[in-house]
DNA sequence: CGGGTACTCCGAAGCGATTCGGTGTCAGGA
DNA sequence: TCCTGACACCGAATCGCTTCGGAGTACCCG
């Protein structure tokens, strides 16, 4: 019966010999599939691997199977973007005495071959994934494991029973526009982030609906997108004040691509706050630091980091977790790069 | 000997019989110290737990005695800064085989005590330390294990047996004094970082040199200090420029500082580079995106972090090492926010 | 001096897990 | 039909560790 698998009492330890008698082989495969071993049959291997998950194997007896280790993965540590999230998982970890390993995938959608087998030697107590999505191997072999994973601002849309926190991109995208329609800005652009990016087109979503609601026609040159980085915040801003008839706002994807508007804006010769408002998207540290200081949507990277560690830990050691999917609001920071319209 | 403690094989793993052997005790002793059980004698204890550490026993399971681990400690992951260095160790690491584990030890001078219990017990195949010293007891333990420390730009002098990579501040600080002379600027201020902080007193004698080489004589009211942070630039910078005789360039300790320099100049009116020179030191990114462009003391911060991962990784594998103190070289980088002075 | 007691420590048994050599099975080829 | 090699799986040996009973020893008290 299923009940007795799952409401198994775990009075006594789970031994391998435990589970070699339920799936009915010897010892020493199962040893084998723990340890990754060639020489199972797939069909073995598949059984033993749910037997050992059933049982809630732990490694070795009860004492410290699981390292006090939380890993934290990034598809790339390539800006200040990365400091809050690391700030905000370090803290957490520490407070709960465990220490963080911290890996850069360089791939948005999961990491390395390599990754996997570094984190099953280390057995950590949990995985958080900024961006990058895992792989259905690699979730799959986190989970026979009981490793807890929680996606940071998943990239794609993730799998229901997936934990991950994310942030109120679709209102953040409104918020700002909304901001500049207030301003009296009609001519209104927004650079976003890459297509694939559920934050990206949440974003646009938000973006596009408060034009909508302001009964304004949102046109197709004005929307054009590339990576989060300030060079494409350069090429992309002066793409747009180049246009015939340049918006007077713009509504960047990120910080970084909000100060290359402000660098490309710059060299043209278009003045920030009055030729130009700029609505940033994040706000890092070095919004508050540019100047004009940058108008832009506060996201809680450092309590998003936070509550994915918090998370990742409760699912470790508590049966029954609620709420696995966590939305934090977004808020619009007012600063001076935006400003009421002059019409001449 | 020196050299008999640093040329442990760690080839095998420590066990229980072995630490036994060396203690001449039983296997059974070792077993009850091990899991704090009674019946054994203060004496034989202390021994025992001695002998446990040294052989850097950790705990069953993990066959190999030192896990692919390098450990990375900041006194505080606060800036960009530290995402330079944290980019080349991973990267150099993951090179290697080696995954990373960050942690912020929130004291300059030495990292808490549970850290090292937390090394202890990782056995990391080294230790990487940003600015932050090590206690000599914490020193002691390393050794005794045969886990190599570097030290990356190291705050206090540090022992001459201890390896550490840093960079050339002095020439750093004549560089952009230098500069400022050769644009004709006479009333150079300078804000410096804690004076505690070797690189901040190295800076500062650059820049003392190169005033005096240009026969200028320095003044006691253009040179105050602070940490390196962008707040310690706006309130250090307010003071400067409110001097009834006021500098007519400064050079700042980091960028961020700079960037506080930034604030401080647009808040009181004073144009830069037209009323202000300005000079930061790092050459994080954001030099680049600050308007004016912040022209900067370039520090190779990733090629200083991955300088000292693979000196951290020869000094693990190598039996002997030549080159403990590296510093790498600075660089002025000439932007936009330094300009010739006009007398009027 | 003899016997009891408390303490320290060891040896052997036993357990969980890994590993290696070996066995059974099955498919393909002569 | 038999041989051969690949594969899946098992059993026994072994390893690391814990535990328990008992031996050795020092000390105290009569």
């Amino acid at each position: 019966m299923y009940s007795e698998t799952v409401a198994r009492p775990a009075v006594s330890r789970a031994t391998l010999s435990r589970v070699a008698a339920d799936a009915s082989v010897s010892i020493s495969t199962v040893s084998k599939v723990l340890n990754g071993r060639m020489g199972v049959s797939d069909s073995t291997r598949a059984r033993v691997e749910e037997l050992l998950r059933d049982h809630g194997y732990n490694r070795r007896n009860s004492g410290l199977s699981v390292a006090p280790l939380i890993e934290l993965v990034f598809d790339a540590i390539d800006s200040a973007w990365a400091i809050e999230i690391i700030q905000g998982v370090e803290r957490i970890s520490r407070e709960n005495g465990m220490s963080v390993v911290l890996t850069e995938s360089g791939d948005r959608h999961s990491p390395s071959p390599d990754w996997i087998d570094g984190v099953m030697r280390r057995r950590p107590a949990g995985v958080i994934l900024v961006f990058s999505d895992l792989s259905a191997d690699h979730k799959h072999q986190l989970r026979v494991r009981n490793i807890p994973f929680v996606i940071v601002d998943p990239a794609g849309d993730p799998a229901p029973d997936v934990p991950s926190i994310g942030s109120a991109n679709w209102s953040g995208g409104y918020l700002a526009t909304r901001h500049l329609i207030d301003l009296g800005h009609r001519r209104i652009a927004t650079i976003t982030g890459p297509d694939d990016m559920m934050c990206s087109t949440a974003r646009l979503s938000g973006y596009r609906a408060a034009l909508e609601a302001a009964g304004i026609k949102s046109r197709d040159d004005y929307i054009v997108g590339g990576e989060f980085h300030h060079e494409d915040g350069i090429v992309r801003g002066r793409e747009l004040l180049s246009l015939p008839d340049p918006p007077t706002a713009i509504f960047a994807g990120s910080d970084l691509q909000a100060l290359g508007v402000y660098e490309a804006a710059r060299a043209m010769g278009v003045s920030i706050p009055d030729d130009l408002s700029v609505v940033g998207y994040d706000d890092l540290k070095i919004a508050l630091w540019a100047g004009p200081p940058l108008t832009t949507v506060r996201q809680p990277l450092t309590e998003m980091a936070e509550e994915a560690t918090r998370l990742v830990i409760r699912l470790r050691n508590d049966t029954q977790v609620d709420n696995l999917r966590i939305d934090l609001a977004t808020s619009l920071v007012v600063r001076g790069s935006t400003a009421k319209l002059v019409t001449s």
